[in-house]
DNA sequence: CGTGGGACCTGAACGC
DNA sequence: TGCGTTCAGGTCCCAC
């Protein structure tokens, strides 16, 4: 749901609307999922200015004056919405950040049917360069193909489950991961490191085009991922092999197949990928 | 080191 | 109409 695409999506609206702005105040209630007690989180960050927004693989970073950075991760079923103070009508919101710059007044807030996402707060810049030290390199700023097949051919693992791995590379989810696969003619159980250089290259090719799309798109919303002033994104119309079982494979016709991979849905072509 | 499974939580879709 | 069951994906944690 939310993956790199989607999550950049949001990160490039906030950065846009919401830098420079200050944090007047904070509500939640108790389906809360925070890292620290509400109380103490409002205490530390009333008054401090929102820096910059910025994004490790599916995480959400609110940078802040003193060095304090608000993570969001929206798991499967988050958001993060921007609304004006008097806007109703948000299902399941359980943290609202107040605001404020000069006159202008907005709220930011976290919503998740599920409670899987969670808000964290760091309090240093070290504390932040150690969760970025636990992640992978983004694809679209970071991963060159020496490391990319470096990567691939340091696992014997299904290539579907090593690219879904945050720790070797960031934000790929089940989405994207499945349509790259396809997009590289690559069947997803394949021992990561039995994939020959010509198909890594491939694949390397793939992953980047899928991603790209997806951010074109502003992202799928196939499930509960709205941007955040709500509208929808347009990826899930344009799905390669992703949910699109019995259907017709794009390049072939063969009917896609679902299957179950690190306990995760599946979809491939039979015929196009081996 | 790798993996399989369960847990987290709840709406939506489906079966009867 | 209304009940029950199953499924979904992101990540962590535990047992093998």
């Amino acid at each position: 749901m939310p993956e790199l695409p989607e999550v950049e999506t949001i990160r490039r609206q906030l950065n846009e609307e919401i830098s420079g702005y200050t944090i007047s105040g904070l509500k939640a209630d108790a389906g809360n999922n925070f890292s620290h007690p509400v109380g103490e989180v409002r205490k530390l960050i009333t008054g401090l200015k929102i820096e910059k927004v910025d994004r490790q693989a599916k995480v959400l970073i609110l940078s802040l004056t003193g060095h304090y950075h608000l993570l969001f991760h929206l798991k499967m079923t988050g958001r993060l919405l921007l609304r004006a103070p008097s806007d109703r009508g948000d299902k399941y919101v359980h943290a609202v950040f107040a605001l404020t710059t000069g006159k202008n007044r907005l709220e930011l807030r976290f919503a998740d049917a599920r409670k899987f996402g969670y808000v964290k707060l760091l309090k240093s810049d070290e504390e932040l360069l150690k969760l970025r030290s636990g992640y992978g390199p983004e694809p679209l700023k970071e991963l060159a193909l020496n490391n990319f097949r470096q990567i691939l051919s340091a696992s014997r693992r299904a290539v579907k489950t090593v690219l879904l791995d945050q720790s070797k590379i960031s934000g790929i989810g089940n989405i994207y991961a499945n349509d790259a696969l396809w997009l590289a003619g690559i069947a997803p159980s394949t021992p990561s490191n039995k994939i020959t250089n010509g198909r890594i290259n491939k694949l390397f090719k793939a992953l980047l085009i899928v991603l790209r799309r997806g951010l074109r798109y502003g992202g799928a919303s196939d499930n509960s991922y709205v941007q955040i002033h709500g509208e929808a994104g347009s990826y899930q119309k344009h799905f390669l092999v992703y949910k699109r079982t019995q259907e017709p494979c794009i390049k072939c016709k063969t009917p896609i197949q679902r299957s179950v991979l690190g306990g995760r849905g599946t979809f491939s072509c039979p015929k196009c990928q081996r």
